[in-house]
RNA sequence: GGGAGCUUAGCUCAGCUGGUUCAGAGCAUCUGCCUUACAAGCAGAGGGUCACAGGUUCGAACCCUGUAGCUCCCA
């Protein structure tokens, strides 16, 4: 079989893949075996794959394939979320595009168009987790606005209005002028701008010049001023109790109002009150019983109530008003400023705070066992710096509007009659016969779709239909969750809400909060920078395992990832070392019959696989991925191939690789298979090429499906062994290459000295990889070869030229000087009675040791400097 | 304004219960090699006042206090 020098990952990738869905390797069904579940966090229909996406669905699928080969029966749920705002957003300029105007359209219409582009559009990030391997069980993707989940929605707005935990309310909440929606809270970015602080001056009532001089950023809500706020305590403005100011242009009279609210320092101490446009101010206007004069129509402009401007945006009224209010003296100054303004996560506008109608669920009591089973670490949170945040936001969580005033969504199931009586009810006909009337209208709203996907880990398993159904009592609660910490609030911390309000137990066991990919610079990526590589080219590029490799090397447990091109590189590079390691292995000739020189190496790397399987078992258990991987390249690259494979590979005589014997090629083959189910679960399909290419494979025997290896106790003597030959041929070839040896060029070695470790069962191997062709044991120092000096052992290298010895007496004083320093330090410790008496006994015990072996050092150098 | 976290080699980061298996890894750098698997490679080397200043301790990268800088979250 003829083999590629170079590794194509292009070739592979998608052959293996349509082999994994031909056997429905990753479908999962209930059964006897213990189940591994992950749900993903469903992305956009809108949305195309991006960075962040391939980082955390390259997490999922690695816990998901480890679990699967480890025999569990692993389920990984794919889907979408309908995403209402950015999705409604979508079609409307589609439709706009073409010409048709959403408002022409009847809410029917409408959603055709929608389920259209949905249709179209809406799978295209799943298709692209293909191509990174992703082992989603694709016969289970769901889509929250499906009929099924659609329905659980309902069922879940009806069960919570029943409890008492939905209610309808005018509220102030944050409107989006450019979605023509409320959003949440948590959907509020707030950014920082540089602002003009307007300083305005109104006159007091009944005097002749008096003034009071307000502060705002905002001065085109003037308009809708209804009062002028000072603190009680502030001496300036004492003598303004039971006043009145009139309000400039509009020529409104409202009265002083005194509240401790006030921030005395900031600005003139004194705020103009707009209780319909700011949530402060509303508030106070509760408090003072004031008018509320909502100046500003849905899309953001003056309304009729405004009285000037009307029809014009707030942005140009901002200018205007100003300009004219300085036209007519009342403006006294104007500063820059700095201050922060809240705009739409979905579309970028800046929000106006707006008083309306929404529908709201109360945060208090369903989120009291939420914060308590992640505090009580029943749910973890990896890293667990999270918890903090998260506790922090549970204890002052506010209710949350879950109306949307948007067509795409599941519609509000409560019903009017004529004069506004209302009744939640999942039917018109229902709604009917409880009303009294057929003259009934349903809300107009939808729900938000975090009020979706918050049930996500039970509907995706038909757990509001079917309560008691085979999959949601297999299946959950799930074992983890991969997701960005950005929507920790928005959606884990709803999820485990729901979770244990439905399912009365927690959604998922650990919630792995992965960093945010970032460039070199440490920016976020984001489409508007342009800094942010597409992950099909990359994947194009340097295949997907190269990719994968790329997105983990970097990323330790949830911190950010400063992703470059050089690390999916790496990814590559190693790619290709496995292959051509594999190449190497795959080209020898087999011979019947057992090398028994071999056997130390076979022991050794089997004894290194235990082990160093024991540290990958405990980086997985602590969900440091990144480390894991670099445990697993560390021992595929050095251990496997720089030393087990030098040391058994056949030597060439005549320009020809000797044959290699069965009982080796076969243990090597063996390793080989064994690290390759290692590597898999991070790089899938370089992993199943070579393991279909090691032996004969029936049909359904793939490595997705094989059995994990398991570790068994590491021979740690033998490992010790191998690491003082390692320390030996280091040395030996460090001196080679100060002599200029070839790497052809022989040299002899002549060795004294006995110690707690031995190299004996190394010492053929250790000839063999620093190319020594006379190996013999000493009793006294040799001149012309340069002395080496470990542990309790002195070797002696002959390289045949004439060495240096000054040069060789220099080295010796220095390591002299450190064993010296190094044994005062330790001295130091032995001979404090506070640390004998302190110290525990292992620690003493060590030190203890320590001591001797730098003593023993210290004889064996100063001998060698002694001849 | 409130809260959380970070600062260790040129870069990205490990470093668990304080103790030479504690100053480490990968990449990058430097030196020498086209050694018949791999130049996307092989062999070797150099590189750090653990942000700063105090303190606790027999002993501090690690614990405490303060300072500076950076990041994130919340309002």
């Amino acid at each position: 079989m003829e083999l590629a020098k170079t590794y194509d990952p292009k070739a592979i990738e998608d052959k293996w893949y349509k082999y994994w869905l031909k056997h429905d390797f990753f479908h999962s069904e209930p059964d006897e075996r213990e189940p591994y579940t992950i749900v993903i966090p469903p992305p956009n229909v809108t949305g195309v794959l991006h960075m962040g996406h391939m980082l955390n669905n390259t997490i999922q699928d690695i816990l998901v394939r480890k679990a699967r080969m480890e025999g569990k029966n692993a389920c990984w749920v794919p889907g979408t979320d309908h995403a209402s705002i950015a999705t409604e957003a979508k079609v409307v300029a589609l439709l706009k595009e073409q010409g048709i105007d959403k408002k022409s359209l009847t809410r029917e219409k409408f959603l055709e168009h929608a389920w259209e582009w949905k249709e179209k559009y809406g799978g295209i990030i799943l298709k692209q987790l293909e191509k990174l391997g992703a082992s989603c069980d694709w016969q289970r993707t769901r889509f929250t606005m499906e009929d099924d989940l659609s329905e659980a929605v309902i069922d879940v707005f009806i069960d919570l209005y029943k409890k008492g935990q939905i209610y309808r309310g005018v509220r102030m909440v944050n409107w989006d002028p450019q979605g023509l929606t409320a959003i949440s809270d948590e959907e509020v970015i707030y950014k920082e701008v540089n602002s003009k602080l307007y300083y305005v001056k109104y006159k007091v009532e009944g005097t002749e010049d008096e003034w009071i001089t307000i502060a705002t950023t905002r001065p085109e809500t003037i308009l809708g001023d209804t009062a002028v706020c000072v603190h009680p305590d502030d001496e300036r403005y004492k003598h303004l109790r039971g006043k009145r100011v009139t309000i400039p242009m509009v020529n409104r009279s409202v009265p002083v109002i005194f509240d401790d609210y006030i921030d005395i320092e900031f600005g003139t101490g004194a705020l103009k009150v707009t209780p319909a446009h700011d949530i402060n101010d509303y508030n106070l206007g509760i408090k003072h019983n004031l008018e509320v004069i909502d100046t500003l129509t849905p899309e953001g402009k003056l309304s009729a109530a405004a009285g000037f401007y009307i029809g014009e945006d707030r942005f140009a009224v901002r200018k205007k008003i100003a300009e004219d209010l300085a036209a007519m003296g009342q403006v006294v100054k104007v500063e820059e400023i700095k201050n922060k303004v809240g705009t739409s996560e979905r579309t970028g506008a800046v929000i106006e705070p707006k008083l309306s109608m929404q529908w709201f669920l109360k945060m208090d009591k369903v989120s009291k066992p939420a914060l308590e089973n992640v505090l009580n670490g029943n749910i973890k949170l990896i890293p667990d710096k999270f918890i903090n945040t998260y506790k922090h936001w549970m204890e002052n969580v506010h209710d949350w509007c879950i109306s949307r005033q948007l067509w795409w969504g599941q519609r509000i199931p409560a019903w009017y009659d004529a004069k506004g009586t209302t009744v939640v009810c999942k039917t018109r006909e229902e709604a009917v016969k409880l009303l009294g009337t057929d003259q009934v209208s349903q809300d107009e709203d939808v729900l938000d779709t975090w009020f979706s996907s918050w049930l996500w880990p039970i509907s995706v398993f038909d757990g509001f239909k079917n309560p008691d159904g085979k999959d949601i009592n297999y299946y959950y609660p799930t074992n983890d969750l991969v997701t960005a910490p950005e929507i920790l609030f928005f959606w884990v911390a709803r999820m485990i809400i729901a979770g244990y309000e439905y399912r009365g137990d927690k959604p998922f066991s650990n919630v792995y909060l992965t960093g945010i990919v970032r460039d070199k610079l440490g920016r976020k990526m984001s489409k508007s920078l342009g800094n942010s590589p597409d992950p099909l080219d990359l994947i194009e590029k340097y295949g997907a395992d190269g990719v994968r490799y790329g997105m983990l090397i970097s990323s330790p447990a949830g911190n950010d990832l400063l992703y470059d091109d050089s690390y999916c590189m790496q990814g590559s590079s190693f790619n290709n070392k496995i292959w051509n390691a594999f190449r190497l292995v795959k080209g020898w000739e087999v011979t019947d019959g057992a090398n028994a020189d071999n056997q130390i190496a076979i022991d050794w790397f089997e004894a290194k696989c235990n082990k160093v399987m024991d540290q990958l078992e405990d980086h997985y258990s602590k969900f440091r991925i990144s480390d894991a991987l670099m445990t697993i390249y560390k021992l595929v690259w050095d251990d496997f191939c720089s030393w087990y494979l030098e040391m058994i590979k056949p030597d060439y005589v005549d320009g020809k690789s000797q044959p290699i014997d069965r009982a080796t090629y076969d243990a090597t083959i063996c390793f080989f298979e064994r690290l390759m189910k290692l590597l898999h679960p991070v790089m899938p399909f370089i992993t199943e090429e070579i393991y279909q290419l090691l032996s004969e494979r029936t049909e359904r025997d793939s490595i997705c499906v094989s059995a994990y290896p398991k570790a068994a106790a590491p021979d740690e003597k033998l490992l010790a062994e191998a690491d003082l030959a390692i320390e030996i041929i280091t040395g030996i070839r460090e001196i080679r290459a100060k002599a200029q040896k070839k790497n052809h060029e022989p040299v002899g070695v002549l060795w004294s000295g006995k110690g707690a470790v031995s190299f004996d069962r190394f010492a053929g191997k250790i000839a063999k990889l620093c190319k020594v062709e006379s190996w013999a044991e000493t009793s006294e120092d040799v001149k012309q070869a340069r002395p080496l000096v470990l542990k309790e052992y002195k070797l002696f290298v002959q390289t045949g030229e004439v060495a240096d010895p000054a040069a060789e007496r220099e080295k010796l004083l220095k390591d002299l000087e450190y064993a010296k320093g190094f044994l005062a330090s330790v001295e130091k410790k032995l001979t404090n009675e506070k640390f004998v008496a302190n110290a525990k006994a292992e620690v003493l015990e060590s030190e203890k040791k320590k001591k001797e072996d730098a003593l023993k050092k210290i004889a064996l150098i100063e001998q060698t400097l002694a001849e």
